[in-house]
RNA sequence: GGCCUGGUAGUUCAGUUGGUUAGAACGCUAGCCUGUCACGCUAGAGGUCGUGGGUUCGACCCCCAUCCAGGUCGCCA
């Protein structure tokens, strides 16, 4: 094997071209296509830029026979001039041009491949160090950092300062799991990592940095989904006295700068607002997807006292009734894909799924035998039902209504594909619900976290109906995606301990869990809010890739391990008595 | 923890209402080829059909269990 001591790199592949033609460059990479046609080998070269021809011809024969034991992925160093191409190829950057090898060094060989472009994931991420190789997932880490880079920017020039918080935290088992460190020093004691920078931001606050901001790495162990690793990285942020709308300002810049230099769209500012309320009774969702229509809508009204059981009953006992229009559909919906619509609707705890059909020869429909004439026509003209069209109706409590026909809204979209891949809809719901009941807990618990701030006209009825205070919180909200979220901070330490109240702790609990900041908070806390972005899911987006593993460099798997490292793993008896950790169930080994 | 989908050559896939010898492409090996860029042509190697059990005269195919990967519900303050 040789190296390249005595070459000088020139550049990479996509800096030559037309412009360079006689120069004698040297270019360094990986061979990608080996063509050898005999007495004339073309060999792929490839670096992170792109690719470059090189050309050996029988007037160098012993550098041909080189070339030709040249194989796909060796890395290689080659010296020669640039020339114009008999054949141009103007499929790449590189086409009109190619070089005219005078050396070739094989810096690396490497063995026949495990996996190739169009692998499959399991063997794309056990050998992940491959597959980044590929240009799409260069270009997607490439532009991460291009994101990550903006945020910097945007972010110090408003007057933001990057200030690291520490990864081993106390924890404070409200919300998700923590993952846990054990301290060595400490028998017996833990670190949790943290679920995101939250308490340390406030405090910067309270210190006086007026603005904060940090990339930071988050750790949540609950299961994965596609939109969901264990581990991931938050733009983070806190302001000192400021609204909503100043942190929402601020981030509305931050967004259209982002679309601006990442896909040259020009963002329209301000973002929509819907308020949670509204979000809910039109999409079903907390997080529309408003690219296209199929809005919910409450029919109660029409049917709380037809014939239909299923309908009366439930508007009677404080649930809905709700339908969507799928407009211009009924022709695609065979009674075979409306079944499987019913299937899909009970994962989300919806009973059954009614239908109404309007097409050429008449009204179908199931439930059209226990309503009246007046019922049916009543439902298809709330729902502007035409010829054509099918209404998809859900009767429940409503919860189940709105998440069973919020996802059906979004699976006809998807089967029907309604929702247009350049659309890019930005909107902030607001006004959430400070509180959520939790039959499992058996009492309120925060919706966003204990120290979100209270609508101040809603403050008053926390005692006597908490569910309708509404938070100081928003959520951004991108195609469907739920891209960020934050709140104002509670920052009256009274309202703190009323919180903590509501919320079921007792003083002592509150203490031992957030004592830090109850302390804080009593020496002069500004008032204060901010937000954090997903970094993952907003490279996902802005990549159009169907995972977030796609826009991360050394993802998990859905069992939470790493395939290429095999993370976790077992650790030797010693470590383990160095940490005073003594374990009571073992995974069986293979 | 539940439900759904997939696992066949190094890789990506096809296959069989249960039948004798499991195919293709890419990759790999050997040879030929001076303008390729999905180079072409010829020949060849490569598989206990994820694993274990069962049904059967006979299983890649049917059944049960299990492992791995993906999606999803629960979960994700």
């Amino acid at each position: 094997m040789e190296n390249i001591e005595g070459m000088t790199r020139s550049g990479l592949c996509t800096e030559f071209n037309e412009n360079n033609i006689g120069q004698t460059v040297t270019l360094m990479g990986w061979a990608g296509k080996v063509r050898d046609i005999g007495q004339l080998v073309f060999i792929d070269l490839r670096d992170r830029s792109g690719i470059m021809q090189l050309v050996v011809t029988q007037d160098n024969p012993e550098l041909l026979k080189k070339a030709q034991t040249v194989h796909l992925e060796y890395v290689i160093a080659a010296t020669g001039k640039i020339r114009q191409r008999s054949n141009v190829n103007p499929g790449i950057p590189t086409g009109q041009v190619e070089v005219e090898l005078s050396e070739l060094r094989i810096l690396s060989k490497s063995e026949p491949l495990p996996m190739q472009d169009n692998a499959k994931e399991e063997n794309r991420l056990q050998y992940r160090y491959l597959d980044l190789r590929r240009p799409e997932m260069q270009a997607n880490l490439i532009l991460r950092h291009k994101v990550a880079n903006l945020a910097r920017n945007y972010y110090s020039d408003n007057g933001f300062i990057e200030i690291e918080t520490p990864v081993l935290i106390k924890s404070t088992p409200e919300g998700a799991r923590d993952y846990l460190v054990p301290s060595r020093v400490h028998p017996g004691k833990f670190y949790a990592l943290p679920q995101s920078p939250q308490m340390y931001k406030q405090l910067l606050m309270l210190s006086g940095f007026d603005r904060y901001f940090q990339i930071a790495k988050c750790f949540r162990d609950e299961d994965l989904r596609a939109d969901r690793q264990p581990e991931f990285t938050q733009i983070d942020l806190e302001m000192s006295f400021v609204h909503e709308n100043d942190v929402m300002t601020v981030n509305e810049g931050f967004l259209k700068k982002v679309f601006k230099e990442i896909k040259g769209i020009d963002i329209e500012t301000p973002l929509p607002r819907l308020t949670y309320k509204e979000a809910m009774d039109r999409f079903g969702s907390d997080k529309p997807d408003t690219r296209f229509g199929l809005e919910l809508k409450d029919i109660s009204d029409i049917i709380k006292s037809c014939g239909f059981k299923v309908f009366s009953d439930v508007a009677a006992s404080g649930g809905s009734v709700r339908a969507i229009n799928a407009k211009g559909l009924a022709a695609q919906l065979s009674r075979k894909t409306i079944d499987a619509l019913g299937e899909f609707v009970k994962t989300y705890r919806a009973k059954g799924l009614a239908w109404i059909s309007i097409n050429d020869d008449g009204i179908k429909s199931p439930i059209a035998k226990f309503l009246t004439e007046d019922e049916l026509n009543g439902i298809i003209s709330a729902m502007n039902g035409e010829k054509g069209d099918t209404i998809f109706i859900i009767s429940d409590k409503n919860k189940v209504v709105y998440d069973a026909l919020g996802a059906l809204r979004l699976e006809l979209a998807r089967r029907f594909d309604l929702a247009d891949k350049n659309k890019f809809n930005l909107l902030w719901v607001t006004e959430f619900p400070l509180l959520e009941y939790s039959e499992e807990e058996g009492r309120y618990m925060a919706m966003h976290h204990p120290f979100t701030a209270p609508m101040d006209e809603d403050w008053e009825f926390v005692d006597t109906d908490p569910g309708r205070v509404r938070a100081k919180a928003y959520d951004i909200v991108l195609n469907g995606v739920e891209l960020g979220g934050g709140s104002i901070r509670i920052f009256n330490p009274d309202m703190q301990a009323k919180m903590f109240e509501v919320l079921g702790f007792t003083q002592e609990q509150a203490y031992s869990r957030f004592g830090f900041l109850i302390d804080a908070f009593k020496y002069g806390a500004p008032p204060h809010g901010g937000m954090a972005y997903g970094l993952d899911r907003m490279i996902m987006l802005l990549t159009g890739s169907e995972s977030i593993r796609d826009v991360i460099a050394f993802p998990k798997v859905q069992n939470a391990s790493e395939l290429m490292s095999g993370a976790p793993d077992f650790v030797d008896e010693k470590q383990l008595e160095e940490l005073s950790v003594a374990v009571t169930k073992y995974e069986e080994e293979e």
